[in-house]
DNA sequence: GTAGGGTTAG
């Protein structure tokens, strides 16, 4: 026996009553939980069966006691080793695993090729590549098999550089190895060098397409998205005969659904004969991603009642539909659910919990749902910090900032959008500047294109335009057209005339079909007089064809969603409202409020041609709001543009006046007024 | 008897 070896044994039998335990206390528990299979064990140890008891215990997940029988048996068989291994990978225990594999050297058993791929199997899938790559350079001999999973470790964890490397030197490759590199790109965010691989399949290797090859291809296209590209997979498909697998056509369908083929998708998903989870969750997130609302709602209405249950992807997805639409009630029925049924609190699906309440204007709950977290996301700490920054509480959003860096998380580029949108919020112009520049020198990020929209924003907002064109003038990337759109709203704001034409030519050329840059301009215009030029606007945007957006507001009034459309008289409780409306405009005026008649001119780019400023949306949905509900109730309102001038100024009246806390969140953020102020400070 | 595909996302 080495020393090695001894030492090794030294170290187990420190806990050496493993003989008394098993033969007494804890084989009584486990005779108790399940007394058929257990009674067995204290008799093959009895028989020094000690393989048998390794299985046994294996099969129990008790994968510490199965080690420690290892050293009762002179020398353990590959069969042994291999069970142990088997068991350690499906338990995913990278400690246990360390443990058998420090034995097999201690007790001088050289592994064969098998042995020696379970071991890679092991490291891989706990992700620990540096063990697995030490095993995979040992090797004597390797097969197809060593270097797939060597292959498949790396594109797992997105090291994708050597995950390829291997792939290009290895002697000869298999389905398996294409599916391994391809499906790593696909999983990584790089779609097109999946799909470029998956061609260079079928021309040099096409006897190696499968049911895995092809999702991965599909999942490809549909991530680009490209469908002609699918489409093309799609015949391949048929023609091969390929489609017979459940899991490609949920591939397919998907496809569809992600390029816009709503029609496509429902009818392969209504075609297929087992729908499992994927395929419903695909389908439902597919219908709300193309604004089918309630259809994407009544079809998981219909996986509940179907016996199928939902994972965390279908709970993600239903409620980041329902942060889109505001939908607090049916995202709270979603959450008491996943309570129910007993959630995973490490599953990204809390994430999605956190962003519903933050996008729901109840920052209060995304927070106590946040704390629960044991150990919180990237993308939970950013929801949190966003919906502090769209909820008028910037500086907390800044400060969870910095209770994230002080956790050890590593910010991303998407945090640092939150980031930057609270210093925005709060009007904190060279703070936010400090953070962009810190994105890269501190945090070793590249800006994007969000990071370059969000600097300009800040800039322009507060009237610095010069800052902001020099920016613009030397940014490595081409300015889109949300920093443009950015910098029209600031000279918007300061009345600048010359730096608008600049940012609207650049946003005509971008996105000619959008209203808002022409009412935009028109009003710059109108501000300054030059009503020449606003009629120009018009008429340029009356040859083109384009059609302003109207103004939406709705609120939900104990479990019903009430829609208003500027103008709108088709509620029924209309007359109420606008009798109200009335008695309020009274009492606003007697406390110093002045209708802002120059906004009726700017908001008939957002609410089309009403004269009268009390028909917007969110003045009916709010007054109905309050003569909905009893005195104190606050009131929650949601609209699909961003709120006037005039609006704003006038809840904020109301708001004393009713002695109502009003929550209005519009295109952009959340507005909380209370007692005659507005939590944006004037700020939006 | 070892290795695998399709859903989510601030």
């Amino acid at each position: 026996m080495s020393t090695k070896f001894r030492h090794f044994r030294r170290t187990f039998s420190a806990s050496s009553q493993f003989r008394n335990e098993i033969s007494s206390s804890s084989t009584n528990n486990l005779l108790n939980s399940n007394p058929n299979k257990d009674s067995t064990l204290p008799g093959l140890c009895k028989g020094n069966k000690f393989e048998e008891a390794i299985d046994f215990l294996c099969q129990q997940k008790r994968l510490k006691e199965a080690i420690e029988l290892l050293h009762h048996i002179d020398q353990p068989s590959a069969r042994t080793y291999s069970t142990l291994i088997a068991a350690c990978v499906r338990n995913r225990a990278l400690e246990e695993g360390k443990m058998v594999h420090s034995h097999t050297k201690a007790s001088n058993f050289v592994p064969g090729v098998f042995i020696s791929n379970r071991l890679l199997d092991l490291y891989a899938k706990c992700g620990s590549l540096v063990d697995a790559q030490k095993v995979f350079d040992e090797m004597r001999n390797r097969d197809l098999c060593s270097w797939n999973t060597m292959i498949a470790g790396y594109a797992k964890i997105g090291r994708l550089e050597e995950a390829r490397k291997l792939f290009d030197e290895m002697p000869q490759r298999d389905n398996f190895s294409w599916n391994a590199a391809i499906s790593g790109y696909v999983s990584h965010d790089r779609p097109q060098e999946a799909l470029e691989l998956f061609r260079m399949m079928q021309r040099h290797d096409s006897s190696n397409s499968n049911k895995f090859t092809l999702s991965s291809a599909l999942a490809a296209s549909a991530a680009i998205p490209c469908l002609r590209n699918g489409k093309e997979i799609h015949g391949y498909m048929i023609r091969t005969g390929l489609d017979s697998d459940e899991v490609v056509w949920s591939a397919l369908l998907d496809l569809y659904g992600k390029c816009g083929s709503l029609v496509e998708a429902r009818g392969i998903f209504d075609k297929m004969v087992e729908r499992d989870v994927v395929s419903w969750t695909s389908m439902i997130h597919r219908c709300f991603e193309d604004g089918r609302r309630e259809e994407g709602f009544s079809l998981f209405r219909e996986l509940m009642r179907s016996g199928i249950s939902p994972n965390e992807y279908t709970f993600a997805g239903v409620l980041n539909a329902c942060a889109d639409y505001a939908a607090e009630h049916t995202g709270k029925e979603v959450h008491g659910y996943m309570m129910r049924v007993g959630y995973d609190p490490y599953s990204f699906a809390v994430s999605a919990l956190v962003h519903m309440y933050s996008k729901c204007g109840n920052i209060e709950n995304a927070r106590r749902i946040f704390n629960l977290m044991p150990r919180p996301d990237l993308v939970s700490w950013t929801s949190l910090i966003v919906g502090y920054a769209q909820n008028g509480e910037p500086n907390k959003a800044l400060h969870f900032f910095q209770l994230l860096l002080h956790s050890g998380t590593k910010p991303d580029q998407i945090t640092f959008v939150g980031v930057l949108s609270a210093c925005t919020h709060a009007g904190l112009v060279d703070k936010g500047l400090e953070y962009f520049h810190s994105i890269k020198e501190k945090h070793g990020l590249v800006h994007t294109a969000d990071h370059y929209a969000c600097v300009i924003d800040l800039l322009a907002r507060s009237g610095r335009f010069k800052e902001a064109e020099n920016i613009i003038d030397n940014m490595p990337l081409k300015p889109d057209k949300f920093l443009w759109a950015s910098l029209l709203g600031g000279c918007r704001i300061h009345g600048n005339i010359d730096l608008a034409k600049r940012a609207s030519k650049a946003l005509f050329e971008i996105e000619p079909e959008n209203p808002a840059t022409y009412i935009t301009l028109a009003n710059i215009y109108a501000n300054a007089g030059l009503w020449p030029e606003v009629a120009k606007v018009r008429k340029a945007m009356e040859n083109r064809g384009i059609v302003k957006k109207p103004g939406k507001s709705w609120i939900e009034i104990r479990k019903q969603v009430h829609v208003f459309l500027v103008g709108d008289t088709s509620h029924p409780k209309i007359s109420d409202i606008h009798e109200f409306l009335g008695e309020l405009s009274k009492k606003m005026k007697e406390e110093g409020y002045v209708p802002d008649i120059n906004f009726v001119l700017h908001d008939v780019e957002e609410e089309q041609k009403e004269q009268n400023l009390f028909y917007h949306s969110e003045k009916l949905a709010v007054a109905f709001g309050i003569i909905s509900t009893p005195p104190g109730t606050p009131i929650k309102v949601f609209k699909n543009l961003r709120t006037c001038v005039d609006c704003h100024t006038a809840i904020k009246y109301i708001s004393k006046i009713v002695q109502r806390k009003i929550t209005v969140r519009d295109s952009n953020r959340f507005h909380c007024f209370e007692d005659g102020s507005c939590s944006c400070n004037d700020f939006w």
